[in-house]
DNA sequence: TCGACGATCGTTTTT
DNA sequence: CGATCGTCGA
């Protein structure tokens, strides 16, 4: 097999195919075809069996990037090959083993907005006031653990993570893992986390998959967090064969989960285990990599890579210092009409921004300019209600357990099922510990047992329509008929079309052409997937929402693309504008309340936005902005100050003149060489942590002696939120609350 | 049951 | 500033 394609430290990824490997691959590397190249070698050159091998990612995006390449490299049959994300992998697994956990094999997946909905109603459940508890504090609990690999019961004597089961948040998770079963669904952690169960109680299952999975491959390992580790650990541990790619300055999801110690500590799990360093980057100038370079190594978090490359030194950085965030747009805008005129395409123009608001400004600019544009990311198709509600009917049809997505529809559109109905019903549901579901049909069955719950024949009537709806439908899917035709007939059974057509205003109409999309979506999984059922449309929805957003292949024809610099990993543009570089912007003010470790990740997201650059760079801030509905002087962006300044020019726009095309201003204030780090700290102070950690015990004048369950903001001015003796929950500013740590 | 009004509070987002 | 959420009144 021809490796010449490939450089030194490539080929000793792609030849080393047995043992623990990890490959540390810096931005612009040639990773994927590093890893595709491996993949085709262990196919070909060590005629392992595709169906041996077991590929996984983070994201689908970078699934379908790796399955493309590979059906376009290796010669023999890849059907087999298994190249996908942790999530989808668990979830198949689990259909598969169902059985063992006592879910059935049409489980429901909750995305983020189901699982505040049972949390809510667990809240709501215990009289807790969500302006006093809000359900996100309670969500962040759950996905913590989760994210650590936990089940209820689970073992955690050997484990590195600890649980207060005395947590009052503990109690709510477990109601909320309980809830879940009861609807027979799980959520995106539980995936994770239930196939870490099936391996841990069941070692013959285990062992099955072990034995079939002699290869395995882990892309964006940055991005894994402790679950997946765990769960690759479990299947590794029989051959021993896993290699995992990441880069750890580029891990930027750590607040969701991703932990960076999987890389850190690889070597130290795996004792044996080749550290591969691909350094050279092939993408981008070497001014720019020189300089991001300088700047991510001010972190300590690292394994520390040194990249280098092949390509011309290319221009110097443009540092632009505008006014304010329009001129900054506005100058967006310019750049790109002069690149155009100068023959470049748009579709390798973008514009960062570290938060979605900021787009506003950049897009009315360019629409202004007349510039084609795209924003990336935003608000989600599958998040739409109209989508939600269709999804949801689709849903109670897969599995009549989901009583979440029961009350979601029952009345919807309006049938004359009220709140008060839906609260018997459940009441009811409790008592007789019964499935929503399986109580509406009892009362449209034999209505004469149900007289104590006083329902007027006319909401009767309605249920017992509303269940016609569904078994319908439940029958047509048994009978295996077209997903496109049980879609279309819940559609216009349920009235939704009815309704949104008689509403006849812009909005409705604009959902009828979403539902019509969705409608689209499913021939078109149909077409791709013959043999799945709805239940399979809606399990790739929840975990693959491409499958409907903006077809992408089709979308970039000399369009600006415009995202969050989160948006921007994994790709290349020639041409780059990372806007908005200013203090409390970016780093946000979040991340500087945080400290060091949310500052070091700030800086990464800064190394990955200037390592997307192919040809030339734009870093620009604004003197002043305008930030929740203020006008803000933030000053520029301490990563500014860390890029050498022999690696960029410095320009200040104002009244139209561009007065200063050298650095010679800057220098007035900044280290000519950086070399003792920052002259002038912007930053808050090291950050003394607040006086009211969380845990902590205080004594409150009026309310007596509580517990800390969360303090935010910064020190001297936190807020924090407290559990009193007596189960209140009170929140403060502390520095007027008569507090007294004891 | 819906809509009007006011209070609140502001990252990043993938699965 | 502006989106979102909850409350309250008709």
């Amino acid at each position: 097999m021809n490796l010449d394609h490939l450089n030194l430290q490539q080929k000793e990824a792609v030849q080393n195919t047995d043992g623990p490997m990890m490959i540390l691959a810096g931005a612009g590397s040639g990773k994927t075809r590093t890893l595709v190249t491996r993949i085709t070698y262990l196919l070909e050159e060590k005629h392992v069996s595709p169906f041996q091998l077991l590929a996984l990612t983070f994201s689908n995006k970078a699934a379908k990037e790796m399955r493309d390449r590979i059906s376009r490299t290796v010669s023999c049959d890849a059907g087999a090959l298994q190249v996908t994300t942790f999530h989808s992998f668990c979830a198949r697994s689990l259909r598969n083993e169902a059985q063992y956990l006592g879910l059935s094999k049409n489980f429901t997946i909750y995305d983020t907005s189901e699982q505040k909905a049972v949390v809510k109603k667990i809240l709501s459940r215990r009289g807790i006031n969500i302006k006093e508890v809000s359900p996100f504090e309670v969500m962040y609990f759950i996905e913590d653990l989760k994210n650590h690999g936990h089940y209820p019961d689970r073992d955690i004597s050997e484990k590195d993570y600890e649980v207060e089961k005395d947590d009052p948040f503990y109690d709510m998770y477990l109601e909320y893992e309980r809830e879940l079963h009861k609807a027979n669904a799980t959520d995106f952690g539980g995936l994770i986390t239930a196939v870490i169960q099936l391996y841990e109680l069941f070692p013959d299952v285990l062992k099955r998959y072990q034995e079939r999975f002699k290869y395995l491959l882990v892309d964006e390992y940055q991005d894994t967090n402790r679950a997946q580790f765990d769960l690759v650990t479990k299947l590794a541990k029989l051959n021993k064969n896993i290699c995992v790619v990441g880069d750890e300055d580029q891990s930027i999801y750590s607040w969701r989960g991703a932990d960076i110690r999987n890389i850190l500590d690889f070597e130290s799990v795996y004792k044996d285990a080749q550290i591969l360093k691909l350094e050279q980057n092939y993408r981008s100038s070497k001014n720019i990599i020189d300089a991001a370079g300088a700047v991510i190594s001010r972190n300590t978090q690292r394994k520390g890579k040194d990249m280098w490359t092949d390509n011309p030194e290319g221009e110097s950085i443009e540092i632009v210092e505008c006014h304010n965030d329009k001129e900054e747009a506005q100058f967006v805008a310019e750049g790109m009409k002069e690149l155009a005129a100068g023959g470049e395409s748009y579709d390798e123009m973008a514009v960062f921004y570290r938060t979605n608001s900021q787009s506003r400004l950049l897009e009315d600019a360019l629409r202004t300019a007349n510039i084609p544009y795209r924003v990336i990311g935003g608000i989600k198709f599958y998040e739409r209600k109209e989508i939600k509600d269709l999804l949801a009917y689709i849903r109670v049809v897969v599995n009549d357990k989901d009583s979440l997505a029961i009350s979601r529809i029952i009345n919807v559109p309006a049938r004359g099922i009220g709140a008060t109905t839906l609260r018997k019903v459940e009441e009811e549901a409790v008592k007789t510990e019964s499935t929503l579901w399986e109580v509406i049909q009892r009362i449209v069955d034999n209505p004469e047992d149900f007289k104590h719950i006083r329902l007027t024949a006319r909401v009767k009537s309605a249920l017992s329509h509303f269940t016609q709806i569904i078994l319908d439908a439940k029958q047509a899917n048994e009978n295996k008929d077209s997903q496109q035709d049980i879609f279309e007939k819940l559609l216009h059974e349920s009235g939704y079309w009815e309704m949104l057509r008689a509403a006849k205003d812009y909005e409705s109409e604009a959902r009828m052409e979403n539902l019509q999309e969705l409608g689209t979506a499913i021939t078109q999984f149909e077409e791709a997937n013959e043999g799945t059922d709805l239940g399979g449309f809606l399990e790739t929805i929840t975990l693959d929402n491409s499958v409907v957003a903006e077809d992408e292949e089709t979308a970039n024809q000399g369009e600006v693309s415009l995202m969050t610099i989160h948006g921007s990993k994994g790709l290349e543009f020639h041409y780059v504008y990372l806007t908005g570089t200013e203090e409390n912007v970016f780093p946000s003010y979040k991340s500087m309340e945080d400290g060091d470790t949310a500052i070091e990740e700030e800086r990464r997201l800064f190394y990955v936005a200037m390592t997307r650059a192919m040809k030339r760079l734009y870093i620009t801030f604004a003197q002043g902005r305008m930030l929740f509905g203020q006008l803000r002087f933030n000053g520029h962006s301490r990563f500014i100050q860390e890029i050498p300044n022999k690696y960029y020019m410095w320009r200040k726009l104002g009244g139209g003149t561009q007065a200063n095309t050298s650095k010679d201003d800057w220098d007035d204030f900044a280290d000519p060489d950086f070399d003792e780090g920052p002259v002038y700290s912007i930053s808050t102070a090291p950050a003394p942590k607040t006086a009211f950690p969380k845990g902590s015990k205080v004594v409150h004048s009026l309310y007596g002696e509580g517990k800390i369950l969360a303090s935010e903001g910064p020190s001297g001015d936190e807020r924090v939120t407290i559990m009193f003796k007596d189960g209140a929950r009170k929140k403060f500013m502390a520095k007027f609350a008569p507090l007294t740590l004891i």
